[in-house]
DNA sequence: TCCATCACTCTCCTTGCGGTCAGTATGGCA
DNA sequence: TGCCATACTGACCGCAAGGAGAGTGATGGA
């Protein structure tokens, strides 16, 4: 890690980043949240959360209908790990062929919900992360 | 694309994710909302606004020191990508050594705030996701 | 007998992320 | 005459994410 610039003893986390006050305080917590973000935020969880919320129960192969472009491999991936951190409840039935149903958790809605507060901004903020798209594409261009 | 599910002529987003009404009905805007929801969950993006929103203005060097493990190349691709966004403002000083500054602009610290919720979230909801895990690792221990 | 169904699971294989390290420009200082 | 500091930039490289496509297993229906 050469070129890593050393971390120095300094002393983090005396303000939160935003009103919650205990957020920033423990770093455990800290990495879970991240984590979590990061879970949520990738390419597909989002939009099974999504699709689930507005759907109620599906089984796989309805998800995969109602969701562009995944594959059955990302679809099961997904899935499981949103079944792993109790976001999903996953109910098979033993029949033939096999069916298996999804639907979202408590835990799942709720988390949807959560990151209401992130859609609001974006779409309050839409117009100004354009704009400075732009500009900053200019600027650049401009050398 | 042989293995991916076909997207049949649903008519989708009907119903919102949550309660924010307008958030699911443009497809345009969902896409920027995961897009930003991505940009900010990755691993470098979060932190720096954190540690900008905590310290005000820092420096290059000083943010490297006060962000672990960050290679200089990926803090200048996170710093580039968030002024492109216009969340940070770079403040190029032209002396020798050179001297360049960054702080938050008021569109990077709501995105902050924004994404309060969610760390409100994860902290409340920490315990239900430890147990689900620990459920579903049993579960599949289990066979 | 053969095929379709469903929900995977497995094996490639490509792409891109991100880390390491080396280089660059410029002027003050020893 | 070097050397150092600062904020990068660029080449190289390894690894892991994720897509393509095929295989699987049990059974009901033609």
């Amino acid at each position: 890690m050469t070129n890593v610039i050393a971390n120095p003893d300094v002393t983090r986390y005396q303000q939160p980043l935003c009103s919650c006050p205990t957020a920033a305080t423990d770093p455990a917590l800290e990495a879970l949240v991240r984590e979590i973000i990061g879970r949520v935020a990738d390419k597909w969880t989002m939009i099974v959360l999504e699709v689930l919320a507005e759907h109620g129960a599906l089984r796989f192969s309805q998800l995969g209908e109602r969701i562009a472009g995944v594959s059955q491999k990302m679809l099961t991936k997904t899935l499981r790990q949103m079944e792993a951190d109790g976001l999903v409840l996953r109910t098979v039935f033993p029949v033939i062929p096999p069916r298996v149903e999804y639907v979202l958790t408590d835990l799942g809605q709720s988390l949807g919900a959560a990151f209401c507060g992130v859609w609001i901004w974006a779409e309050q903020n839409r117009q100004s992360i354009m704009t400075a798209r732009a500009a900053f594409r200019a600027r650049e261009a401009a050398d």
